[in-house]
DNA sequence: GGCATATTAAATGCATGCAATTTGTTGCAT
DNA sequence: ATGCAACAAATTGCATGCATTTAATATGCC
């Protein structure tokens, strides 16, 4: 115990790549940033031992991208890489809102319907933030309800390797509404018991929310081409 | 493996990484086994370092569990789990063939209809050895047309990670003619460009492989117990 | 003689050191 | 001034060493 920080729980490298995942979804932590081991072990106060465990840790989640003896950088994509991996996205989450519809039970399927009813208000009144937060929910009670743990860590660990290319998608306009229609689409069907619709349904969402994204991303390409370099914490 | 995210390309460790999970995946290694770093490094010829670091590929590949300060053996699994990896299988399979109904080329389409033909007299004439390599090729032919690399990444390591529990579904009396009855299926529905079926189909074939490598399981535990037993001193 | 405790042995996890590869800079020639 | 080449500084990748934790053995007590 060298530098203590309550280390019950678990290693020092499982902390290290739950604070750098983190900063890399949450977009602290932009595509194309380098991650210099020596750096790192100064900041978290170890050596640089345990954070290259780190690095291959998250490379093999996808987040990070290793060139050999170049480093690591936070993971970019190209557009046709993007909307592949959003396509993965699409399925996982069409199949598992199809086991969903199958397995919910009731206490799921009424906090659903209660959940997508609240989420009327937060289309107008909260901004792209709420809803964002809203729709997580929304997503992870059907993850929950499919009761398929392996695919739902699949999906969460795509949606986490998406997470940095789609953070603006609630800022495009109408969006919100458009997202809030297709829910209740996918809603309806899940109470009507009409499990290959729901499937196809979410599909699409997924699809259009990739749509989107990719937009998005051409759009920041663009903009910031001379720019993604170093950038240090 | 058609990207490896997670290795490195012509290093150490990737060398090793790819030994490994090779004698995980074939069986020379089998669940439970445990893995000794100092012993690996040896083997190896390398340091205890570098084989840490496979030891973490592998882990988060799935092939072994790490267990804190207690090492890392080769992954076991609960039938519960198992059943539960075979569902992600069986719905990465279908969504991979419902693509590669709606992308596949001509000469794809040419080219399974052929090998699916060519596999009438594997039938009878090999044993489960050959065909289990022609059920391999057949379903890699479908993994390919779907051209969806994300997707078929993800298929491609659940299925290395079922494999240690799979190796003796052929041997199963009479499996080899049903699945190429269920092969038969895939293929005309394919030949019409009925997606949808195709899907279905093929979710239907892979979780009767479930079913088969569930209860071959089941069996190898009880036997697996027995000999504890016997063992004890 | 059986069980619990204390001691010993081994293995893990992290720190540090050194060689090899890469990147950035400086000098030189065109 | 520009491009190429050699040099230097920094970084990566692997080896080794040491502290901590875990499993195993032996001892003492009931």
């Amino acid at each position: 115990m060298s530098t203590g920080q309550g280390a019950r729980k678990g290693s020092v490298v499982d902390r290290i790549v739950q604070s750098l995942a983190d900063d890399i979804v949450s977009g602290r932590l932009t595509p194309g940033t380098k991650l210099d081991a020596q750096g790192m072990a100064e900041r978290f106060g170890v050596s640089r031992t345990p954070i290259r465990e780190t690095f291959g840790h998250l490379s093999a989640m996808g987040l990070v991208t290793h060139r050999p003896n170049r480093g690591v950088i936070v993971s970019t994509m190209h557009p046709d890489d993007l909307s592949d991996l959003y396509e993965a996205m699409a399925e996982l989450e069409a199949s598992l809102a199809r086991l969903a519809t199958l397995r919910m039970s009731r206490e799921q399927r009424e906090r659903l319907q209660k959940l997508h009813q609240e989420s009327v208000h937060l289309v107008r009144d909260v901004g792209a933030e709420g809803y964002a937060r809203f729709n997580q929910d929304f997503h992870d009670l059907i993850f929950e309800a499919a009761q398929s743990p392996q695919l739902q860590d699949l999906a969460v660990a795509t949606r986490a390797r998406l997470a940095p290319f789609r953070r603006a998608q609630f800022r495009v306009s109408n969006r919100i509404s458009k997202s809030w229609e297709e829910h209740d689409a996918i809603v309806r069907a899940i109470m009507v018991g009409d499990a290959d619709s729901v499937g196809r349904l979410m599909r699409l969402h997924v699809q259009t929310v990739s749509a989107i994204s990719a937009e998005f991303v051409a759009e920041q390409r663009t903009l910031g081409q001379a720019e993604a370099k170093g950038k240090k914490t």
